[in-house]
DNA sequence: ATGTTC
C-alpha cells in the first residue's frame, strides 16, 4: 500500500525522498500499521530537519514518532559543525535529558505483595509530584552551579547514593562542557527547590515486576529475571531545562535571518554549533542535562530510602538510566570515514550496540539498555543496542508508547477516578494529586507500547530483552 | 515538558 510521499524500503523502514529544500532524504522507522496511524506532520517536520544546515546522513523518525514543537518527538539528527552544522533548542525539547532510570530490588513479587499498599503510601508521601512539586533540599547558588557542572556525580558526593552508580549513568553520570555561567538566573531560581522531584505529565516512579525475558543473557547481564521486582524513575530537569529551552529559542529565533539561516518552520530556530549563540547553547544545555541527571540520583536516594523502612532487605541496585532530550558529540561512521558529529535526538533513546567502550564493562557484551516507559497501566520494556543500529540511526531507538491523542482529547473522554478504579481493578495502584493529570494520562491516550517496541526491533533499532508490568505508580 | 499564558 502506498503512503502519500512515502517509499518503502523494507519491512520496517520508509524514505522520503530528498527533494526541495531538502539536504537529505527523510527516513522513518515503523511498521506499516504505525505508518497510516501516524500524524502527517511527523512527515513534514522530519523533511523541515531535513533541511537544516550540516545535517548528516538523514532525518529520522522513530517508531514512537509524534507532532512536536519543530522537530518531531521520536526525531533523531546528526549535524557537522565543520560543515555549518546547527544546534536547536527545539530539537532537543523543552525537558532537557528527560529520561528514565531502571533500579533492580533484588525482590521477587511474592515479597511485594506482603507491603505493597504500604510501599505506595510511602512512596506517594515522600516523593514530590506534580506542578510545581518542591523540595526542602534548597540549593545555596554555589550548590547551584556546582551541580550543573557536576551532574548525578555531584549528587552522589553529596549523599545522594552511591559512587557505582555513577557506572550505570550515560556519561558517567557527569555531563563535560556543561557552562553554569551561561545558565540564567532566572533558570536557576527556578530550580532551586526543585531537585529531586519528579514533577508532572507523563512524569512518574513505577514499581515493576518482570514478567517476560526475551534474551535470558542479556537479561541476566542487567541483573534482570522473571519476578523480579525493579522500579523506574521517569522524570527530567524541571523549572531549568524548560526556562534554558524557552529562553534560547527565543534568542535563536530573533538570531537566524543574521546568522544566514532560512528556517522553514520558526519553531526549527537554531544556531551554528560554531558559533558564538551555538556554543552557549551547548553549556547551558549540558548543564540542564546534569541537572537531570542529578535530579534522578536524589530521587534514586530518596526512593531507597522508603524500601529501607518498608523492604530492609531490597538492595536497589542500579540497572542504567537514559536520557531522551539531548543533543550529544559522539564519533559516528559515515561513509567509512569516522566523524565528529552533534546528535539530537528528541524522544529518542542512545541505543549504543555491544562493544562500545562507554557502556559498562558488564553490559559490554550485551549491548546498552535501552528503557522504554509505557504509558500508566501498560508495560514498559527493556531493550539492548545493537551493532546495526549504528548504520540505521546512529545509533538511536525509540522512547516510548508515544501519545495517540492529546491531553485535551484525553480528557473529554476519561475521568481520572475511574482510571485509577480500573487499574486498581487490574492489581495496579496508581497514586496522583491531580485526577485530572491522570486522565490525560490514561492508558488510551497512548500507542500500543508492544508494536511500537517490536518495531523497533525489527527495525534493527534495538533488540527486546525484558517486558515490565506496572504494580505502583505515583504520578505527577 | 512548564511557577499548565511573561
Amino acid at each position: 500500500m502506498a503512503i502519500s510521499g512515502l517509499e518503502r524500503r523494507s519491512e520496517h523502514e520508509w524514505v522520503i525522498p530528498q527533494t526541495g529544500p531538502m539536504r537529505v532524504p527523510a527516513v522513518i522507522y515503523a511498521s506499516e500499521s504505525l505508518v497510516n496511524a501516524m500524524d502527517a506532520k511527523v512527515f513534514e517536520q522530519a523533511c523541515n530537519v531535513a533541511s537544516l544546515p550540516g545535517i548528516v546522513g538523514a532525518s529520522y523518525a522513530m517508531p514512537d514518532a509524534h507532532w512536536g514543537y519543530g522537530f518531531p518527538i521520536g526525531g533523531v539528527a546528526a549535524f557537522d559543525p565543520t560543515a555549518g552544522g546547527v544546534i536547536s533548542a527545539g530539537g532537543v525539547g523543552f525537558d532537557i535529558s528527560c529520561g528514565v532510570r531502571t533500579l533492580r530490588t533484588g525482590m521477587t513479587r511474592a515479597q511485594l505483595e506482603a507491603g505493597r499498599e504500604r510501599l505506595a503510601n510511602e512512596l506517594f508521601r515522600t516523593i514530590p509530584a506534580g506542578v510545581g512539586s518542591t523540595t526542602s533540599y534548597r540549593l545555596t547558588g554555589r550548590e547551584m552551579d556546582d551541580m550543573l557542572a557536576g551532574g548525578a556525580r555531584w549528587a552522589v558526593e553529596n549523599g545522594f547514593g552511591r559512587p557505582e552508580d555513577l557506572l550505570r549513568v550515560e556519561e558517567h553520570g557527569c555531563m563535560e562542557g556543561a557552562e553554569p555561567s551561561v545558565v540564567s538566573q532566572r533558570a536557576k531560581e527556578r530550580q532551586r527547590d526543585e531537585m529531586g522531584t519528579l514533577g508532572s505529565g507523563n512524569h512518574y516512579l513505577e514499581v515493576q515486576r518482570v514478567v517476560n525475558c526475551y534474551d535470558p543473557e542479556a537479561a541476566a547481564a542487567f541483573g534482570l529475571a522473571e519476578d523480579d521486582i525493579v522500579v523506574s524513575i521517569h522524570c527530567g530537569s524541571r523549572g531549568l531545562g524548560h526556562q534554558i529551552g524557552t529562553e534560547f529559542l527565543r534568542e535563536m529565533v530573533i538570531a537566524a535571518p543574521g546568522l544566514g539561516i532560512e528556517l522553514p518552520d520558526r519553531e526549527l530556530a537554531c544556531a551554528p554549533i560554531e558559533s558564538p549563540l551555538g556554543q552557549r547553547y551547548l553549556g547551558a544545555m549540558r548543564a540542564g542535562i546534569n541537572c537531570a541527571l542529578a535530579n534522578r540520583q536524589i530521587l534514586t536516594q530518596m526512593t531507597r530510602e522508603v524500601f529501607a523502612r518498608v523492604f530492609p532487605e531490597a538492595q536497589l541496585e542500579l540497572v542504567y538510566d537514559v536520557s531522551h532530550n539531548t543533543c550529544k558529540a559522539e564519533p559516528h561512521y559515515v561513509d567509512g570515514r569516522s566523524r565528529g558529529l552533534f546528535v539530537h535526538r528528541k524522544g529518542a533513546t542512545r541505543a549504543y550496540g555491544p562493544g562500545h567502550p562507554e557502556l559498562p564493562e558488564e553490559y559490554r557484551k550485551a549491548g546498552q539498555p535501552v528503557i522504554i516507559g509505557g504509558s500508566m497501566g501498560t508495560a514498559s520494556y527493556i531493550l539492548a543496542g545493537t551493532q546495526e543500529s549504528e548504520q540505521r540511526a546512529f545509533s538511536s531507538a525509540c522512547h516510548g508508547a508515544g501519545r495517540a491523542m492529546s491531553r485535551h482529547a484525553a480528557t473529554r473522554q476519561w475521568q481520572g477516578r475511574q482510571v485509577v478504579d480500573e487499574l486498581a481493578a487490574r492489581g495496579i495502584i496508581v497514586k496522583s494529586r491531580s485526577l485530572r493529570g491522570v486522565a490525560e494520562e490514561a492508558p488510551g491516550a497512548y500507542k500500543e507500547v508492544a508494536g511500537v517496541v517490536e518495531a523497533t526491533d525489527r527495525a534493527g533499532l534495538a533488540r527486546k530483552v525484558a517486558r515490565l508490568e506496572p504494580m505502583i505508580g505515583i504520578k505527577g
